[in-house]
DNA sequence: GTTACTACTTAGCAACGCATGG
DNA sequence: CCATGCGTTGCTAAGTAGTAAC
């Protein structure tokens, strides 16, 4: 047993306290059912209350958020169940399903070869996922259409297949056309109309969108069955546009407590099964059909479940700095290992360590996109350079990644690494695998042997945190106001985002956006020339007359002015960050591989308010940060 | 080692909805 | 008050990585 059990009162081989405070607190009292019973109990009675308060007037509402604040709970101050274990009790009220199939008005026309022809309500649904995706790019690829086409014959009538053997003979655009208006009709209602539909949405939420997770309410994230239609893979996908069929209950895991109160399939209807299965987090599970793999219902990320688990993530990372610098010298001196798979493992795990690339684990042939990772990186996707552009052993590396995300650099590499690649590449095809005797399982093994919890993916972890943190430090000037200090720290995301390569589409609208802020900007400097212009003027007026009140205009015009520099040198800052944030998504890093405590510590230190940096949402999954880290934190 | 299966994190995009400014 | 632009949220695909069975 290398892994001690993790209840006791001391930090563990991840730095977590089971009371956090190094002054030693007291134990909490354990998680115990009584407890759990008690919060059912009030939660209930809540709910009573709530629904006598829909009649009274404004004045009580305000009430309710400050009651659920006094409700918050610190989950990180209390102990940790053992490794393994997610919880005691699990209750909830099982998922909410897409809403059934509700078949055309009889005046919207499918044609086929220019004929009218009224489609069985089966092929009418899946003929309707085909017309709402007109207007995309999807539907004019041919294996997108292939593939809509053969699971769509699967859902006719015989009449039918044999009626309609060719999609290009299909007109749907009727159908589209109805839908557009229906969309703009759903634009166009009124604020009743539309309130209704927002209070039916609160209504599910209060429903489904919450669980009991041993004492505490919790949120889901996804309650909701993902409804029937095409499936859109990312990139050249193999299987885009076949048909994702609509889930039943009858496909449905439960995962609950055995004394939980357990969820009622629909009428009519019963769960594929119902188990208690509290080494998992998930409550609600499914086989999709295009890839056979399964889907889950889990926790919102501000749970204790999911923040544990991501506090944890961080925690390892640390643990690897302490040790970054003995494992890079271990893969430096591996490079001139006598075994080739020795060598393979160190070069990739120094382009995994230098080039924050993903571990690459091998995916079936034809199922997915041709997209690859540092392992299963082929020679096709690497150039080498022994010299280029006035450096020396220059990689290029040109690939496909998750998403199918271009990666795209030039990296100068230290020489033992550039002669090794050259010796990976002998003899081999394009297509032929890069690092032949290596794949995760391999790489993962191996870093395991380095460090207690290490994988490839830590690398990322520790790469992005510590670079925001070294980026904040240089890029923060003290003397600075805020929005400028706010765009350092954009600046210092970036850098992370950069590194990570976490790209987007620019936006549609940038260009445009773009022209507006800059006429604002133009429109902000002409203000301020007029404002100094009426400063001058007060101020020779003042000169002459030499009264009260005369200074007085001078000091309102002087405040006029800087007010006015002021509001233009944040537009500026504005666009700069804009421009700069073309191509570059920062929400990715920031939600997954900046630890919170570096940003929490950082605004402490300059006196910028959380708000600026982290939205509601962001608060929330980072209350554990927030709450624990100090000004004087460090990665 | 290889494969199948499972559980969980990470990812970009599009729809939504709210604030803002004319 | 309405339209518009933009941040936020929802959605779900696509990764990583562990385990078990052969």
């Amino acid at each position: 047993e290398d892994d001690p059990p993790r209840i006791k009162d001391e930090p563990d081989d991840d730095g977590f306290y089971a009371s956090p405070k190094e002054d030693s607190k007291p134990l909490k009292r354990p998680r115990e059912d009584d407890d759990r019973l008690l919060l059912i109990l009030q939660d209930s009675k809540a709910k009573k209350v709530k629904s006598k308060d829909k009649k009274v007037p404004e004045a009580d509402k305000k009430k309710k958020p400050k009651k659920e604040e006094e409700q918050k709970w610190k989950w990180w101050e209390e102990e940790r169940y053992p490794e393994g274990i997610k919880w005691k009790f699990l209750e909830h009220k099982g998922p909410v399903f897409a809403p059934p199939y509700e078949p055309l008005p009889e005046n919207v026309k499918f044609y086929y070869d220019g004929k009218v022809m009224k489609l069985s309500t089966k092929a009418e649904e899946v003929a309707t996922f085909f017309a709402k995706m007109l207007d995309h790019e999807y539907t004019t690829k041919e294996i997108f259409r292939k593939n809509f086409f053969k699971d769509w014959r699967k859902e006719m009538t015989s009449e039918e297949k044999s009626t309609i053997t060719s999609l290009s003979k299909c007109d749907f655009t009727h159908m589209s056309q109805y839908f557009k208006a229906q969309s703009e009709a759903r634009k166009q209602m009124s604020k009743e109309e539309k309130q209704k539909i927002k209070e039916e949405n609160e209504r599910l939420l209060k429903e489904y969108g919450y669980c009991v997770m041993d004492n505490h309410k919790e949120r889901i994230a996804n309650f909701k069955i993902e409804p029937p239609g095409l499936f859109r893979g990312r990139g050249n996908h193999p299987k885009m546009g076949m048909l994702k069929r609509r889930i039943m209950p009858e496909d449905i895991i439960i995962n609950c407590s055995k004394d939980s109160k357990i969820p009622a399939p629909p009428p009519g209807h019963k769960w594929k099964e119902v188990r208690h299965d509290n080494k998992v987090t998930w409550l609600v599970s499914w086989t999709e059909n295009i890839q056979g793999s399964i889907k889950y219902i889990m926790l919102n990320p501000s749970s204790r479940i999911k923040g544990e688990k991501d506090w944890q993530k961080y925690e390892t990372a640390r643990r690897l700095k302490k040790c970054v610098d003995k494992i890079r010298n271990q893969y430096r001196e591996d490079w001139k290992s006598k075994e080739m798979k020795v060598r393979q493992r160190a070069v990739a795990l120094y382009f995994i360590d230098k080039l924050a690339l993903r571990a690459g684990n091998e995916k079936e042939e034809g199922e997915t996109a041709d997209t690859v990772g540092c392992c299963s990186l082929r020679v096709e996707h690497i150039k080498l350079h022994p010299e280029l552009d006035g450096q020396e052993y220059v990689v290029e590396f040109d690939f496909l990644g998750k998403d199918s995300i271009r990666y795209y650099n030039k990296v100068p590499v230290e020489k033992r690494v550039f002669k090794n690649l050259q010796l990976f590449m002998e003899n081999k095809q394009p297509e032929d695998d890069l690092f032949d005797r290596l794949n995760t399982s391999i790489l993962n093994k191996h870093l395991q042997d380095l460090m207690e919890g290490l994988t490839a993916k830590v690398f990322r972890t520790y790469n992005a945190s510590i670079t925001l943190q070294q980026q904040l430090k240089e890029l923060t000037n003290p003397d600075d106001n805020i929005p400028a200090k706010i765009l350092s720290y954009n600046r210092a995301n970036r850098a992370v985002a950069i590194l990570c390569n976490h790209q987007r589409a620019p936006p549609k609208t940038f260009e445009k956006s773009m022209m507006n802020l800059q006429s604002k900007i133009d429109a902000k400097k002409e203000q301020l020339a007029d404002a100094r212009r009426e400063l001058k003027s007060a101020k020779a007026d003042a000169k002459v007359r030499r009264d009260e009140k005369s200074k007085k205009t001078v000091e309102s015009k002087k405040k006029a002015v800087q007010r006015i520099e002021e509001q233009l040198m944040k537009l500026e800052v504005q666009a700069t960050d804009r421009e700069e944030n073309k191509q570059i998504a920062l929400g990715t890093s920031k939600l997954n591989y900046l630890d919170p405590r570096i940003s929490v510590a950082w605004c402490k230190k300059w006196g910028i308010p959380i708000e600026k940096i982290y939205n509601k949402t962001q608060r929330e999954k980072f209350a554990w940060a927030i709450d624990m880290a100090e000004e004087d934190y460090e990665f």
